[in-house]
DNA sequence: GTCTATATTACGATAGAC
DNA sequence: GTCTATCGTAATATAGAC
């Protein structure tokens, strides 16, 4: 059993991409780190053992191991698991949240910010892809879980919204409902949390790029050649 | 907190649409019932339980509670709460596996089977939601859960190959790989697990047949009006 | 078949030394 | 900032009475 030392120490090479800045805000400054966690390093730590193993599959003693520090170093750095939860999931509530006030999707015809959303959402979960992963994964079990969720249904519901004006427009099918079409629009997208690995895109599968024009494609004009 | 007294006992009217004919093997007779739980009719109530909480936030607790019955007493019809998984996922992927037998998957043309098998699966999952809820959230932190996953991915490897036939016959549009339509196409499908209800089907939305020709219409001609 | 009681292990979190 | 040691709780599972 190795695994505790695989990515383990903070300033293990494998994890650099990974890291963010240390306490300086700037992102041009990614030299003068310590040898040490913060509460950001730590997440990303903490949310790839949550995608491997889900939330609630995971104990505090799961993360010590992956991080390569004791059990009770964790808490000096967060209160505790579910304050990591948090964090994730805001992460990629707020990235998702941001794609709604992009100029791109508030003007112009309807049924084209919804295909500019279709391809940011594609791209923000693509960027996001461990956190984004964590909040569709999330139950409800737990105030922060309950949290999540709503802001999430928050969101879908603004989405919901412009596919309703699409439709007014009659530039969506008429024979699906706009909810419906919202959910199964986001079916397609979401899904690619369950599939799509960055250090595979171009070899096993396709870059990011092919996958978002694939989904926009798809999406909107269907598999079936015409 | 009565919650463990909502739909607890095994003979409450509210389950009675849920229980499984007992020993009898004949569907006609779901009247000569006991009073008492099967390992079928105790899996109805783990399976609801565990897509509610999640297996891993479920609890025997919990489902004592939920089943009316104690702890111990759970461990005299199964042996434990992985065996609830296997058989949950097991019943779920029989269903989908079933689909691939059929006539209409197996004759014609290869674009004609693949809306078949789309159509099919988006019934199946609605007639076994719980069971293929269940399958779809599965980790592989367990034997019986990377059991499952093997299977599943079986499954998907097998419809692959149609969308390839597909393709080949130039039905499908030859901008999208055959192996990233069908994730694009099973991630629609599957997303119905997050927010399809049969009770709910008609009023708050769609009816399953709906639901199939909009999932079928969606993936093969698109949202866009052309 | 069901129960109460309990064995045993794992969990989240804390105390206090260094 | 990290550690070892430990507390209190909750988990899976079993024993044995009825």
């Amino acid at each position: 059993m190795t695994e505790h030392l695989r990515g383990a120490s903070p300033s293990s090479p494998d994890t650099i991409g990974a890291m963010p800045a240390a306490s300086s805000a700037s992102p041009a400054q990614p030299s003068a780190r310590r040898d040490t966690y913060t509460p950001e390093s730590l997440l990303t730590v903490a949310v790839r053992v949550f995608n491997e193993r889900g939330y609630d599959g995971t104990s505090m003693e799961h993360l010590s191991k992956a991080a390569g520090i004791s059990k009770s170093s964790i808490y000096h750095h967060v209160r505790g698991k579910e304050e990591l939860l948090r964090r994730a999931t805001g992460r990629a509530l707020d990235g998702l949240f941001a794609i709604l006030d992009e100029p791109e999707a508030t003007r112009g015809r309807a049924v084209d910010r919804v295909e500019h959303v279709t391809r940011r959402t594609t791209e923000v979960l693509m960027a996001e892809l461990p956190y984004v992963t964590l909040l569709l994964r999330v139950r409800g079990n737990t105030a922060t879980e309950r949290w999540a969720l709503e802001r999430r249904r928050d969101f879908d519901q603004r989405v919901v919204g412009l596919l309703k004006e699409a439709a007014d427009d009659g530039d969506l099918r008429s024979d699906v409902d706009p909810r419906l079409a919202t959910r199964l629009l986001f079916g397609m997208i979401n899904s690619l949390v369950e599939w799509y690995r960055p250090d595979r895109a171009g070899t096993a599968h396709a870059t990011g790029d092919e996958v978002a024009d694939a989904v926009v494609a798809t999406a909107f004009a269907g598999l079936r050649t015409t």
